[in-house]
RNA sequence: GGGCGCGUAGCUCAGUUGGUUAGAGCAUCCGGUUUACACCCGGAAGGUCGUCCGUUCGAGUCGGACCGCGCCCACCA
């Protein structure tokens, strides 16, 4: 019998999983078949950068798919075809070492099962976090296109990466090489200088004495400085600078390496500073990258002494053979100050590479590699940037960007792992193969390596369109519009897919690309699981545990039990996100969330207050809508109309111009301090039902209002769309109307400006005055520019009624003149004069501060004159009030 | 060592090309309301804009130095 009562207060929770719902059956979700009857449509295109596969969301990519989100849906409702290509990174070496370690945790390895069946333990690991994070970007309420879900080793990937191999080789890019490369000896696998991180350690800085073969005017030996002695057993030469005084001379001797009996020849080298260490360097090709350097200069031959296991090897010196390189330093150290070599030794700190991937120290060390030659790739991509065909965004990454690639070096391909695309190179005693498959005939054995994940991933903005194959996609949607990234990534992937898009997909892979911010817990650290700061979106959009840095002060500035996050829900979350987003990095504030939900509330309510009112109104009334051909005639219609307009303008320019902290807190203070604390109330004594305009205005203005707010906050705006009466049809894919400046109405904005002023006034004064604000008191209005409208329009917010009766009052300043409050009950012209005193003081106070200003001759000769003339109709106004009060 | 950025209210942040009374949200304080909304409404208080020097009629805004913080790049053993 009863209806279902409509829910008193709007509920994520219920609300968000129903919409989603909803897109999905309608297929929002799916990119839009072109309409042959408009064959050029203009399309918006998105490639998702591909979280990897290793785990759950973060922080940083609910932000990201925010911004994605909102741009994609913009898009959408501005009629053009879009998509939003979703997919996820088979991420090698990080999702290797996962999987190892589920293996170890399991008792068995990766050796002991094998590649095969490794291989597959890793795609079921796979399809399950993949799943996951396709999840959890549902769940947000991203619209991408589901539907076309791509993986960077899916089959047609494999594709695109064994032609571009392929090319790349042919072209004589790519290279095999024996080359000083970062070793981790974590993953067992070379890795690029991109990988590699910095740390500061404090070893200890040896001094070694090295014998002279023959004295040189009565040196019988050099003493070298080392952090890492153990790297000794593979010098090849001692260096000094040429202009050393000491050492000079000692160039074309020859010492004789301890342990080894090597004969090490002097070389003179501009490299080698006097003033740090010794002055005399030892040479190590094949283990330090400088060694490496000053050894290709001088022709030697590196001699490797530690191999790729971490151990020292080459035989050189038995006692050693086989040792850690840790357990070499301490051996060879101990050897050393045994027979009186060691000559100093003392702490010191310096940067040391370490893996970002294993965490172990990287060890430089000779090895076999693919390589891919950069230069030639680099020049096209600092083109189109320089050019602005690639604009990146905040310009200050932009430098960095092009002084990267101005010095950029050989790209090591190649990783000893099993989880990512092998090479397409087979091998046959010394005949080299390379092509997209196996070449025919008996014995060829394929490399075994496999490529640098950000190999494939550079290729993502057009394989995921289907390149190689020349698809209907790729040439609606390639180029893409957009490309959003923290910009950690900026080398590591973004210049990379500029020179593959350039070089095999004819265009650059994006016209715009924005560096947004990375989120900090509050302390102002990164946010990390192993750190404790990390936080799961969706233990902010569903409720779940605040970790403890996330703790709320109580008053006394003292932690609180952290507690539980309450359920914000997606579009609050959106919302934080976008609203404390900038283009450097922020702290995270769960304010800021609370916000949303607050705007959220708001909106919900405001809608059910409309629809109240719209409730049994005729379509002529709830769809009319407002045109330049139908403005309304009131003030406050013309006003509302007015604004609507402008911020719908002013959000959607925001969101082009990647300030989406504006645009949310924009769409925020309109709905709060335009439409609901205005308008609404303006227009509550009006009845809709013989109103001609108020339906009709207060449905447009709404539905306005909810598609601009729509890329913020998606799932209630849709949610409220639905309840307004008469609407048809999906909000999110509702046409954005075009902007008309014949709804902007400066007359209006400025007449209403006056009345809020108006009502302002007289309530600040009540509140000072402790006057009730219930009561409404007669008073008189003694001022230039308010209408009857106007007057009407005030008097029931401010709670007065005006009259012209004479008596005592109270004088309450206003724009235009004052409004004088007739003595009575509440109001006691007596108990003002304080105040009013008070206020004569500040005035007079302001008065001689601009006079003396005025007085000052320079700035009246050197002021702009409408400066001045400002400053005089100040004086001037601030008189007027002088005199009323 | 080089480069970039930041320091504004208790907290998180806005502040256009310099224009004279520096804003918002949250928190705080005061006062209300129960047919859109207590996830509410109205009002208030709160800042020597990191420090110093300079340019200018005028500096949060421009320049310099310094202090504090963050990030990126870099091959001093």
């Amino acid at each position: 019998m009863s209806e279902t009562p409509e829910p008193s207060r709007y509920e994520p929770a219920e609300a968000e999983p129903r919409v989603f719902e909803r897109w999905d059956a309608a297929g929002v979700l799916t990119t839009a078949a072109a309409d042959p009857d408009q064959p050029d449509a203009e399309t918006f295109s998105i490639a998702i950068p591909p979280p990897n596969v290793t785990g759950a969301l973060h922080m940083g990519h609910a932000l990201n798919g925010s911004i994605q989100d909102a741009l994609i849906r913009l898009n959408r409702m501005r009629g053009k075809r879009v998509r939003w290509t979703i997919g996820t990174d088979h991420a090698g070496i990080a999702t290797q070492t996962k999987v190892e370690q589920a293996l170890v945790e399991e008792g068995t390895s990766r050796e002991q099962v094998g590649r095969e069946a490794f291989l597959e333990r890793t795609q079921s690991w796979r399809q399950q976090y993949g799943g996951t994070i396709i999840g959890q970007f549902r769940r947000l309420g991203c619209s991408g296109d589901y539907a076309h879900e791509r993986f960077t080793m899916d089959e047609g990937y494999v594709q695109a990466v064994l032609k571009t191999f392929v090319a790349l080789y042919e072209q004589g890019l790519i290279y095999r090489d024996t080359y000083l490369v970062n070793w981790d000896p974590g993953s067992q696998s070379a890795i690029s200088d991109l990988e590699v991180e910095d740390r500061e350690e404090t070893d200890t800085l040896f001094e070694i004495a090295y014998p002279l073969k023959d004295p040189v005017e009565g040196l019988t030996e050099v003493v070298v400085a080392t952090v890492r002695p153990e790297t000794m057993l593979g010098d090849v030469a001692v260096a000094v600078n040429p202009q050393d005084e000491r050492f000079a001379k000692l160039i074309g001797s020859t010492v004789v390496l301890p342990f080894v009996g090597r004969e090490l020849p002097i070389i003179g080298d501009d490299y080698v500073k006097t003033d740090f260490g010794t002055g005399c360097l030892k040479i190590t090709p094949a283990h330090d990258p400088n060694d490496f350097e000053i050894g290709n200069r001088h022709d030697f031959e590196p001699i490797n002494v530690i191999g790729e296991d971490g151990r020292i090897t080459g035989g050189f010196a038995p006692q050693f053979e086989g040792l850690s390189t840790a357990e070499a330093r301490t051996a060879i150290v101990e050897a050393l100050r045994a027979n009186g070599a060691l000559r100093g030794e003392e702490p010191y700190v310096h940067t040391v590479p370490f893996s970002q991937r294993s965490g172990e120290r990287i060890e430089p060390l000779i090895s076999l590699q693919w390589f891919m030659k950069m230069d030639q790739l680099a020049q096209p991509a600092i083109d189109v940037v320089r050019d602005g065909r690639v604009r990146i965004h905040p310009a200050s990454q932009q430098k960095r960007y092009l002084d990267w690639l101005g010095e950029i070096r050989p790209w090591v391909l190649s990783r000893q792992l099993w989880w990512g695309h092998q090479i397409p190179v087979w091998y046959r005693n010394d005949e080299v193969y390379c092509g997209t498959e196996a070449p025919e005939g008996e014995g060829w054995e394929r490399d075994p390596d496999v490529l640098d994940t950000w190999f494939s991933s550079a290729l993502w903005p057009f394989a995921t369109l289907g390149w190689p194959e020349q698809t209907q996609d790729l040439q609606d949607f390639y180029p893409t519009a957009v490309l959003s990234t923290a910009r950690d990534i900026l080398f590591l992937w973004v210049a990379r897919m500029v020179m593959m898009g350039l070089r095999f997909a004819d265009d650059v892979p994006f016209k715009d690309v924005y560096c947004h911010s990375v989120i900090q817990a509050p302390d102002g650290r990164r946010m990390s699981k192993s750190l404790g700061t990390g936080i799961d979106p969706l233990a902010l959009i569903d409720g779940g545990p605040r970790p403890e840095v996330f703790a709320k002060k109580n008053k006394n500035g003292k932690l609180q039990d952290p507690g539980e996050f309450p359920a914000y829900g997606a579009d609050a979350v959106r919302f934080g996100l976008l609203a404390m987003s900038s283009t450097q990095d922020v702290r995270f504030s769960e304010e800021k969330i609370a916000q949303g939900k607050q705007l959220v509330t708001k909106l919900s309510n405001a809608v059910r207050f409309a629809a109240g009112r719209l409730e049994g109104l005729g379509l002529e009334q709830t769809v009319a809508g407002v045109t330049a051909e139908t403005l309304p005639t009131r003030l406050e219609d013309r006003w509302i109309v007015s604004r609507t307009e402008q911020i719908a303008r002013e959000t959607a320019a925001r969101i082009d111009e990647f300030d989406f902290a504006k645009a949310a807190l924009g769409l925020y203070d309109f709905v709060y301090g335009e439409l609901c604390d205005w308008y609404l109330e303006l227009v509550k004594g009006r009845d809709a039902q013989t109103d001609p305009d108020l339906g009709r205005v207060l449905a447009w203005a709404l539905r306005r209002t909810l598609q601009i707010a729509h890329p913020v906050i998606p799932f209630v705006t849709e949610d409220a769309w639905a309840r307004i009466p008469g609407t048809d049809g999906l909000l999110a894919t509702s046409r954005l109307p075009e902007p008309d400046d014949r709804l902007i109405d400066p007359a209006a904005e400025t007449g209403l400006a006056r009345v809020i002023d108006l009502i302002t006034a007289v309530r600040s004064w009540r509140s000072g005055a402790n006057v009730p604000p219930g009561p409404i008191l007669p008073s008189r209005l003694v001022a230039d520019g308010y209408d009857d409208e106007a007057r009407a329009l005030a008097t029931p917010l401010a709670r007065i009624t005006l009259t012209d009766d004479a008596g005592d009052a109270v004088t309450v300043p206003v724009p235009g003149g004052q409004i004088e409050i007739l003595a009575g009950e509440h109001v006691d012209p007596e108990a003002e004069r304080a105040r009013r005193e008070k206020r004569r003081g500040e005035i007079e106070q302001q008065i001689a501060g601009t006079e003396k200003r005025l007085a000052n001759e320079k700035f009246v000769s050197r002021a702009p004159a409408d400066v001045i003339a400002a400053e005089r109709a100040k004086v001037e106004a601030l008189r007027e009030e002088l005199a009323a009060l």
